[in-house]
DNA sequence: AAAATTACTTACCAGTTAGTAAGTATTGTA
DNA sequence: TACAATACTTACTAACTGGTAAGTAATTTT
């Protein structure tokens, strides 16, 4: 029917990833997704057979694209306030859009995950904190950035207050949201 | 039957934040509660007539809680580095019990919820965040606590590093939750 | 002692959930 | 051109969801 037969497929992921965002992963459904797609249910199901397929699959997404991230920041020509920036920007989008972290979205319902799902999660913080940790460490050698803690414990905080803030955003509004990230730029950006 | 007829509904607000906190608002059902408390589903919606309402009950216990805690740190006499940790433990306990924070778990749901549970989400979070803020702001004044930025900025860096740090102890273990917590205190104490 | 209130149980329901088995049209391949 | 694979639709189900109406036993109030 379709003509070209992976947009389907792209577009479940497309909108699993908005529903998980805005909704919370237990609070949507397949049905949720075939009516917006003007598909039928069971198409949801011959792409992804169950709901944690779904997840996973959405997972996976995230991991390749903070892979590709990982390979950009590689290049030592950037400046280490940019690649902060970049990081920085992704988590404003999601404010933007009303949306939270899909990692903070999927922890709330953490312990309703199978085992797949609780693995390729730990893979995507792992990937983002040691990229994280990776642009501090070396923006701090190049005297780009400044912090006293070590590179580990300053990437958790650095992305756990983008993470909650966006939470924070959801309900307080934007304005704090911004507020925080101004500080966190002055405060480590020499 | 219930000797003592609040008992009831005390344990369902009990369990209903321990559902919340453990596996998320849309993940549990009355179902849940009431074969947990040996009672019948009717009974749930005796004392809480629709699930909205269970959550703005437990809401409002959190809110009742932090005004007392508010009342107890209006005391000049407690060192502010204690009123810091008071706060901190408080957020130990849920990570120790495989828990996150009520707010960042409901916020996973925030746009499935009811205007009426919004509001409440809304004052309570500007009452901890207050509450944090008059701690900060008194203890940087007695020269016990130490930072750069506003109370206020401060009081929201403090919150999301603590909040999304049992979020994240939660997937990569307590260790990250731990190193968190420790340089928090290293930075802010005197 | 009668009436009202509280805290339930019994029995029910309409709607939704994730999920499946079988059939079909289209496209690519031997 | 036959065959196989892809990408669906049709039609269905069992289990669960939040929710309700009516009945009951115990307690409290009048």
């Amino acid at each position: 029917m379709a003509v070209r037969p992976t947009d389907t497929k792209e577009a479940i992921l497309r909108l699993g990833t908005e529903f998980i965002q805005t909704y919370g992963y237990n609070a949507f459904s397949y049905a949720d997704i075939s009516k917006e797609l003007h598909i039928k249910n069971a198409a949801v199901h011959y792409h992804f057979p169950g709901k944690e397929n779904l997840l996973a699959g959405i997972i996976d997404q995230h991991i390749q694209r903070y892979r590709e991230l990982a390979i950009t920041f590689a290049n030592p020509g950037i400046p280490s306030k940019q690649k902060l920036q970049s990081i920085i920007s992704r988590y404003s989008a999601l404010c933007d859009q009303g949306r939270i972290c899909l990692i903070g979205s999927v922890c709330a319902d953490y312990h309703t995950l199978p085992d797949s799902v609780k693995t390729r999660l730990s893979e995507l913080i792992g990937l983002v904190l040691g990229m994280v940790e990776k642009v501090l460490r070396e923006g701090k050698k190049k005297g780009e950035l400044q912090f006293t803690e070590t590179a580990r414990v300053k990437s958790m905080l650095l992305m756990t207050n983008l993470a909650a803030g966006v939470q924070l955003a959801r309900i307080t509004g934007q304005k704090d949201y911004t507020a925080i990230c101004n500080s966190l730029l002055k405060q480590i950006v020499v």
